[in-house]
RNA sequence: GGACUUGUAGCUCAGUGGUAGAGCGCUUCAUUGACAUUGAAGAGGUCAGAGGUUCGAUACCUCUCAGGUCCACCA
């Protein structure tokens, strides 16, 4: 064996084995009780960063469960990431100096299509030199017909359930990306922004947003402000920027007097208060800003102006005609901005397929109450639940075409709807009328992230082509939904909780009336040695693969979890990792001692695997030697409890220090001058037991090690895991 | 405005109702056969502050101070 373990050697090819020989299917322990993760997809486009290699987490626990084992199966997949993907896309366009206004919609799908093709090779590559053991053959994509179909039915379904309406309402809207987002996307920042008193008739009233006033349609005060309560129900007329106008003014108790002059003008178009109150007064609506961001032609001479030109220049006329008194510069203020692009959101009036959340929303809560889903750590319950709670209807429409396009037609002649489970509709339902055009718009990607957990286990059903619609003994027959629904573990960043948790569990137990998954738990996010995020424009971004070529994948895992706990954000650092890298050379280094030992002593020493831990004390003659026996076992005790606990951290830190300052610095030394044939036993049959103990945490140079001592074709990944008596 | 969260050795962080741990760093010494990607010894912390519960708190409760994150329709 050489000095220094060179991981170089050794990954790739242990890896193949580990995959030639099936050790990554649940059927290696066919009788097993079932264990399953599915992975949460990774976006198709998107290179690994060290978000992605806490999948270690699911690693280490998948790799224990087979060990113990489990029927046991990990799930690999990516996500298109609809908007995501096609914001990149739309940047690289934008480097070679085109749009996506250059293209149709069939002709830029299929160019994000084969963008995202050629990067999807590169991520299942990286996933594999980190040494997860994922069932490659069960791969899913978002955007595979059977996931499509799946999609759709269960939009159907909730649907004819009347949990999804379309509805004209105001919503947040980019109008540099073009799509809708849902209140989830939108990122609130504080600014600072002038707040101008204009003249309204016998009024004056405050407002940031000059530019609408050609889309007010009321003016409201307090209904029980005393300075205006005599205007409340009249009309007023003055004289605009662009003419004569007339408004009604109206009494909502959402007026607050204190603020401004009390009064407030109502553009029901543009703002989602204003919205509301012009529903309660039945105040017609005026869209002054198109979805271009520009001012429409109900602005006369503006029309065609960008919304901050228009502010501008609106104020000044404003200044000009005597209608401005003053302005308030040091106002602050929230607003929505779009949290890819950073700019500012228009409220803009939309008509949008929107999922009733309450509801679907109400079981996942009991759900929860149940304790049907246990959190880990716990205080995220409460997170869920929060949020469960407070979540308005989800707009689930994007007006992008990279996504799975949602299967509804109107009628041409009758202007209804109908929804199908994708195929197209050979008439109108209503009016007969074979004039039907499909929407243009697609799914937002967690509606259909949202449904993975079932989605991918049905869809594996080995009936390759099923029809549509498909018929529920198509989806009974797929044994791996049977057999791993609910899945076991759901672990993914603390980060994501309201945007697919939450949503899977609601979707999960709405379509197959169960939980998704019985078990989440959260990790922190991974920022760097001084616990700031890692960011591209900070520049302390660490690749992991770069850090498992430099220093081993087994150095980098156990980065992860060491002195990580569930929840909390993790600090990394390559000493950190190299600190590792060295712990990986003493494993190394124990394995050459007790194979020199063997080579050099005549009569040759002999490796022995599977004496049990009672059939060791046997053999044990010194007191040293007992002792080590039964800390080891003590140790398996430990180890395995904090696993099944989810404590991975406590469990790694424990086989470090036992292996490194127990095993090494004082057995090894204490056995070095007195090896015979028995002690030799106990030796290596005790490292075999902490290789095993290691396995799921740094596989790699564990099997490589096994496979030395272990003279026949035995894998450790399918090795039985120690238990102690 | 609300919710959550953190404050432990120089740095990054674990941890526990019984007078504190790891990694990295630091000091001194050792070392030609498992390993310098090493070993031994060591320095270094009134576990943010105040009060309470307790026989006993760094750990549980309350408050204060200081960070962080997320949510929120105030023109």
């Amino acid at each position: 064996m050489n000095k220094i373990y060179n991981h170089k050697e050794v990954e790739e090819k242990i890896y193949k084995k580990w995959e030639d020989s099936g050790s990554f299917k649940p059927e290696v322990n066919p009788n097993g009780q079932p264990y399953s993760i599915i992975l949460p997809p990774p976006n198709a486009n998107a290179p690994l960063h060290f978000g992605h290699a806490m999948y270690v987490v699911e690693d280490i626990l998948v790799r224990f469960r087979r060990m113990m084992g489990h029927a046991t199966l990990w799930l690999p997949g990516t996500d298109h990431a609809g908007f995501e993907t096609q914001f990149v896309f739309e940047r690289e366009l934008q480097r070679e100096g085109k749009s996506r206004f250059d293209y149709d919609r069939e002709k830029l799908y299929q160019m994000i299509w084969d963008f995202v093709e050629s990067n999807r090779g590169e991520m299942e590559k990286q996933l594999k030199s980190l040494g997860f053991s994922l069932d490659w053959d069960r791969m899913r994509f978002t955007l595979d017909p059977e996931i499509i179909k799946i999609v759709y039915k269960t939009f159907k379904k909730l649907y004819d359930d009347e949990l999804i309406y379309r509805d004209l309402k105001l919503i947040n809207f980019c109008t540099h990306d073009g799509t809708s987002f849902s209140d989830l996307e939108v990122k609130h920042i504080e600014q600072k922004d002038p707040l101008y008193y204009m003249r309204y008739g016998p009024f004056s009233l405050a407002t940031v947003r000059p530019e609408t006033k050609f889309g007010d349609t009321a003016v409201a005060v307090h209904p029980d402000d005393k300075r205006y309560k005599k205007y409340i129900g009249k009309e007023i007329e003055f004289e605009s920027l662009i003419g004569r106008v007339k408004l009604k003014v109206i009494g909502d108790s959402a007026v607050d007097p204190e603020f401004g002059t009390g009064v407030v003008k109502v553009t029901p178009s543009h703002d989602f208060n204003d919205f509301e109150m012009g529903k309660r007064h039945n105040l017609p609506m005026r869209q002054v800003i198109g979805f271009d961001g520009r001012l429409t032609s109900l602005t006369g001479k503006y029309k065609g102006l960008k919304v901050a030109e228009a502010r501008r220049i609106v104020s000044e006329d404003l200044k000009k005609e005597g209608l401005l008194e003053k302005i308030d510069e040091r106002y602050t203020h929230t607003v929505a901005t779009c949290y890819k692009c950073g700019r500012v959101l228009e409220p803009l009036p939309l008509e949008q397929w929107f999922v009733k959340v309450k509801p679907l929303a109400d079981a996942a809560l009991n759900a929860i109450k149940k304790g049907e889903i246990k959190f880990i750590p716990k205080r995220f319950e409460k997170t869920a639940s929060t949020w469960l709670e407070n979540f308005h209807d989800w707009n689930i429409s994007r007006q992008l075409v990279w996504g799975i396009r949602i299967p509804a037609w109107k009628c041409k002649d009758c202007s209804k709807w109908t929804v199908t489970e994708g195929m197209v509709p050979e008439q109108c339902p209503n009016c007969k009328s074979k004039e039907l055009v499909q929407d243009t718009d697609t799914f937002d990607t967690w509606f259909s992230s949202g449904q993975w957990p079932y989605a991918t286990l049905l869809s594996q059903s080995r009936i390759s082509n099923f029809q549509l619609p498909i018929s529920n003994e198509d989806i009974n027959i797929s044994q791996d939904f049977k057999k791993f629904y609910p899945t076991s573990v759901m672990e993914t960043g603390y980060d994501i909780l309201p945007w697919w948790v939450v949503r899977m569990i609601m979707l999960g137990i709405y379509e197959t009336g169960k939980v998704p998954f019985k078990t989440v738990y959260l990790h922190g996010l991974v920022r760097d040695q001084k616990g700031k995020k890692m960011s591209k424009s900070r520049g302390n971004v660490i690749n992991p693969i770069d850090m498992a070529e430099k220093y081993s994948a087994d150095a980098v895992r156990m980065a992860l979890i060491f002195g990580a706990s569930a929840g909390n954000d993790l600090s990394l650092s390559e000493d950190k990792i190299r600190g590792m890298r060295n712990f990986t050379n003493k494993i190394w280094n124990i394995a050459r001692f007790i194979d020199l030992k063997r080579e050099t002593r005549n009569p040759k020493l002999e490796i022995r695997n599977n004496l049990t831990i009672e059939q060791l004390s046997n053999l044990a003659t010194t007191q040293t030697d007992k002792e080590m026996i039964k800390l080891v076992e003590e140790l398996v005790k430990r180890t395995t409890k904090h696993i099944e606990k989810f404590e991975l951290n406590l469990a790694a830190e424990g086989l470090y220090e036992f292996m490194w300052h127990e095993f090494a610095d004082k057995y090894i030394e204490n056995v070095k001058g007195r090896l015979d044939k028995d002690s030799y036993i106990i030796v290596n049959t005790l490292y075999l037991i902490l290789l095993r103990l290691l396995h799921p945490f740094m596989p790699f140079i564990t099997e490589e090690i096994f496979g030395k001592f272990s003279g026949n074709n035995s894998l450790l990944i399918t090795e039985k895991w120690p238990k102690a008596e």
